[in-house]
DNA sequence: AAGGAGGGTTTTTTT
DNA sequence: AACCCTCCTT
């Protein structure tokens, strides 16, 4: 068990700081966590009531081991405990209670990015602007920035930066009236509404201004300026805000996240008490040295001198290779031999990349070598078509204004309900200002619909109100209405027409009997289950079996993953591979760099956390020659790796795997 | 409806 | 190179 005198004299300073603002700058591998539960754990040793501490965290998985962590620390499981969340799940909870306030249905459902991007499409077309000069994704990108700063969709006009903004503005208008009028809100939303909320009812903002005493904001490097906004207005009263972070880490900029508010924090809120934790755990000397000299090269940081507890000697190589396959194949092959020789186990390697091209070569070679791997942060289970459509259907069931969910499954599986229908049906709503299912009675009458696709599209209106009445009915049978559901819409018949070997349609009735888990998991642990309290679990992933990723981790193998997907995580041995110009740093912030130089300087962040994850060795690669498009590229050396060691190393002698024995790594 | 040919596009990172 | 969309044929 954690205990106040096995912290450093820092570590110390920042566990019994209790009241005031206090910065704790937390470098790389420096407990930072432990930090702040065993701080949680002295403010209720302190007397402090657990139910008026909030601690906000940036994953659901860290929120939770954090949650344990301090309990243990207290022993056993009080019945009063401090609220540990992230900012999102924070704000459903609070909108949940009152978002009528601000004329939205208390049932309103979450939008994720891929409901996100289909909305962006629709408010494209109804724009007429071609894809060719605005993507969907890049529309939900920008709104995305837009909201983080707090501009609504009626001020995205005055916020114009460049020449695609206008179209943008735009779109964001269009795209939040498709949201709205569906009784849905994206992820920035929360946050937003939150602090409309609190900003236009202050007896809401004071309810919770008074439930809390103190807070905890973890990972504030990445907080953007919604997030700033409602944590200012929380503490407003009493000032006990304690923030922990490293503005060196800060990777996230280009999700609005805003690293002034860590750099400033001192001057927002003057009578700050700065802590730094300086001491590494983590990495050997060598290790910790590359990282220092880079980061060294960015201006606008807290300074920080992080020095390694760990004298042990560690080795850092830097290896090139004609191509990219060649990069891939000689890393695994050299994975392969250690493992083979039971100097290692899988679960001690990771390989991190830039992008998410990059591992594709990897996997090829892994599997060639038949060593245990596995892929992170990729498409998720509920990326999957079928949770997908099953999932728009207990959407529209729970929210019934959901029109883009309900377009998803109308026809799927097919029920006779033509596009043609569908579109006069839509066009019809729009003209009389009435809901879908209003719009087909008229159409019928006037024969502009055939009656055939009229009756179908009333029995299906019957069917999702008759399921509507029969999931509110019985919440706690949940997974069976969700089975008879699947009955009743005849599913596995869909499953059976679409795909036509067996074993794929097994692996797709697997994936439903994983939903319908899901389901059964939700219903067992919540206090008061119901469909949007699903929807949001699923939207949010707190799911209750925890994170794809946290489960992937529990198993052996190689780590494939982005250095974003890294943040946090810690591995003996590590691969980052691709450490040229276009990669690392990334095109996109070479070409920006003119306009804004500090987008190299997320990149140079970026390359420290991927450098700072490994603990003994740490292995950096590049391809002479790299495919891109199908054409064949020479590639510069990444300007990281002459920061790094001053001058471009000449790289590693090619190590065969009888070499690697003498080097003893 | 389903499947194939042809053509155009794509790649930053994700709570 | 791989993917997606559209249009065409069955």
């Amino acid at each position: 068990m954690d205990d106040l005198s096995k912290l450093n004299a820092a570590q110390r300073d920042a566990v019994t700081t209790l009241s005031g603002p206090l910065l704790v700058l937390a470098g790389a591998g420096t407990g930072k966590t432990r930090v702040i539960t065993v701080r949680i754990a002295n403010l209720i040793r302190h007397g402090v009531d657990p139910e008026r501490i909030l601690s906000v965290t940036f994953t659901n998985k860290a929120a939770k081991e954090m949650l344990e962590r301090a309990l243990a620390q207290l022993g056993g499981k009080p019945k009063r405990k401090p609220w540990i969340s992230t900012f999102h799940s924070f704000c459903v909870r609070v909108l949940r209670q009152d978002i009528e306030e601000l004329g939205y249905p208390k049932n309103f459902t979450i939008y994720d990015r891929g409901d996100q991007e289909s909305a962006a499409r629709r408010a494209l077309r109804d724009l007429r602007v071609g894809e060719k000069q605005m993507r969907p994704a890049d529309l939900v990108n920008r709104v995305s920035q837009w909201k983080s700063q707090g501009v609504l969709a009626t001020d995205a006009s005055d916020h114009v930066e460049h020449d695609g903004d206008v179209v943008a503005a735009m779109g964001y208008k269009k795209y939040q009236s498709i949201l709205k009028s569906s009784g849905s809100v994206d992820f920035d939303d929360l946050l937003l509404l939150t602090n409309r909320l609190f900003h236009e009812h202050p007896d809401v903002l004071e309810k919770y201004q008074r439930r809390f005493d103190h807070v905890q904001i973890d990972e504030y490097q990445d907080t953007n300026g919604s997030q700033f906004d409602l944590i200012e207005a929380l503490v407003r009263g009493h000032r006990n805000l304690c923030v922990v972070g490293d503005d060196d880490q800060s990777i996230y900029g280009w999700r609005g996240a805003d690293i002034s508010h860590i750099l400033k924090f001192p001057q927002v809120f003057p009578g700050t008490k700065v802590v730094r934790l300086q001491e590494n755990y983590r990495c050997t000397e060598q290790i910790l040295g590359l990282a220092n000299s880079l980061v060294r090269h960015n201006r606008n940081r807290h300074e920080k001198k992080l020095f390694a507890s760990r004298s042990v000697a560690g080795s850092v190589r830097y290896r090139e290779y004609e191509n990219e396959e060649l990069e891939a194949e000689t890393v695994v092959r050299e994975i392969e031999f250690n493992l083979r020789h039971e100097r290692a186990k899988s679960d001690d390697y990771a390989i991190l990349f830039r992008t998410n091209e990059q591992p594709r070569v990897f996997e090829v070679q892994l599997r060639r070598f038949k060593v245990p791997y596995l892929l992170l942060g990729q498409r998720s289970f509920f990326d999957n078509k079928e949770v997908r459509d099953l999932l728009a259907y207990v959407r529209v069931i729970a929210q019934p204004l959901d029109e883009q969910s309900l377009l998803r499954i109308i026809n799927t599986p097919a029920r006779s309900i033509g596009d043609t229908a569908v579109e006069k049906i839509l066009a019809r709503a729009v003209a009389r200002k009435v809901r879908f299912f209003d719009a087909v009675p008229s159409l019928r009458d006037e024969k502009e619909i055939t009656s055939k696709s009229a009756t179908a599209v009333e029995a299906f209106a019957t069917l999702l109100t008759d399921f509507r009445r029969r999931f509110e009915e019985a919440p706690k049978r949940m997974a069976e209405t969700f089975h008879e559901l699947l009955e009743t819409i005849n599913y596995d018949l869909e499953i059976q027409r679409q795909y036509k070997e067996p074993d794929q349609q097994l692996a797709r009735q697997g994936t439903i009997e994983q939903l319908i888990d899901t389901i059964k998991d939700y219903v067992a642990n919540a206090d008061e289950p119901s469909l949007s309290g699903f929807l949001d679990n699923v939207t949010l992933s707190d799911r209750d079996s925890e994170s794809d990723k946290d489960e992937q981790l529990k198993q052996r193998g190689v780590r494939l993953m982005t250095i974003h997907s890294a943040k946090g995580l810690e591995f003996p041995r590590v691969y980052l591979v691709g450490m040229e110009e276009g990669l690392l740093p990334h095109r996109r912030s070479v070409d920006a760099e003119g306009e804004s130089p500090e987008s190299i300087d997320e990149e140079r962040r970026l390359c420290y956390v991927g450098v700072t994850r490994a603990k003994d060795s740490l292995t950096l690669t590049r391809a002479q020659f790299r495919k891109k498009w199908g054409k064949l590229r020479e590639t510069i050396p990444s300007r990281f790796l002459h920061e790094m060691f001053d001058e471009l190393p000449a790289p590693t002698d090619e190590v065969l795997q009888e070499e690697i024995t003498e080097d003893g790594l």
